[in-house]
This record gives structure tokens, sequence and C-alpha cells, in this order.
DNA sequence: ACTAAATGTAAAATATATTTGACATTGCAT
DNA sequence: ATGCAATGTCAAATATATTTTACATTTAGT
């Protein structure tokens, strides 16, 4: 699972700590998605699109 | 977690067993999601929209 | 009413996501 | 070169998703 949460956090300048606060989930948690040791829930992911005002699958692709 | 799946089943004439099997999930998997048991993660959830041609959110939606 | 298929449900086992706490590394400003 | 913030990572604990097996209930056809 690819993301482009790294980007996303970059146009606002904010650090993995901003965005694990803004999800409401651990620095850690955002850390482990960016860097692809695993996939958000559904749930968290729907998080995210909200918090962007984007789509999951403009967020989040599945390779495959 | 609400969902589209029994209607998209409906549509198609499809079993719980006949989604399970497209999904390569058990077929209890696709029940607990239906009755709203569990969520499915978001790997699953890019299956079930590339299976149906739809987005995500047309076919999960977050409450709240 | 009988039968068979579909659906709902439950418990135990396994897999995966998330948290917490802690520490190492990188990058950047001074 | 030092110091500090941001990032990467690890291990243990907890939460959640998924599988398997098994059985009960509902639905539809005959």
């Amino acid at each position: 699972m690819k993301n482009r949460l790294k980007v996303l956090r970059a146009e606002r300048d904010w650090t993995q700590g901003d965005l694990a606060n803004a999800l409401e989930v651990s620095r850690q948690t955002v850390n482990a998605i960016e860097t692809g040791k695993f996939d958000p829930s559904l749930p968290l992911a729907f998080k995210a699109a909200r918090l962007f005002n984007l789509k999951i699958e403009d967020i989040f692709s599945d390779e495959n």
C-alpha cells in the first residue's frame, strides 16, 4: 500500500507528530504507515481522507 | 461503518459465499462486515471497490 | 411439511494494526 | 561542532480483523 501522506504533510509543513495529532493516533503509527510497515485501518483511512479533503484512493493506493 | 455490500450483491444475485469467493475471504468475514460486526481492512476495502468498480466511499461510509 | 441453500452466530486460533516507552539516526540552525 | 527537532526503529502489550469449524435460524422451492 503506497500513500501520499509525506507529501500532504510537506504541503502543510506538518511533522509526523502534527499529523498523528490531527488523526488522533500515535506518531509511530503515522511513521509506520508512511514507511510502509503496515496499512492503516479503514476508519483511519477515512479520517485521513476527511482531514485532507480527498478521496481515500487519492491518498492511498493498492499496488496490484 | 455502514456499507452497501448487501445491495451490491443483490444487484448481481450473489450470495455472501459468492462475494466471499470474489474477495478471497471467508463467508463469515463478508457476513460480519455486512452485519456491522467489524470493519474490513483497507486492502479488503480496495478489493471490494475494484470488484464493483466503485470508490471505497461509494461502498463504505464512516458514520461520523 | 420437507428439504436444501442462504444467512446469522459463536469460540478458538492466527494475523495485523495500534499504543507506549525508549533509543538511535538524520537534518538543520546556530 | 553542538544542540535540538524530526524521523526511523524496536519490543512488548493491547485491540481489531480474519479464518476455521461448527451449529442454529431463516428463506424459498417443491
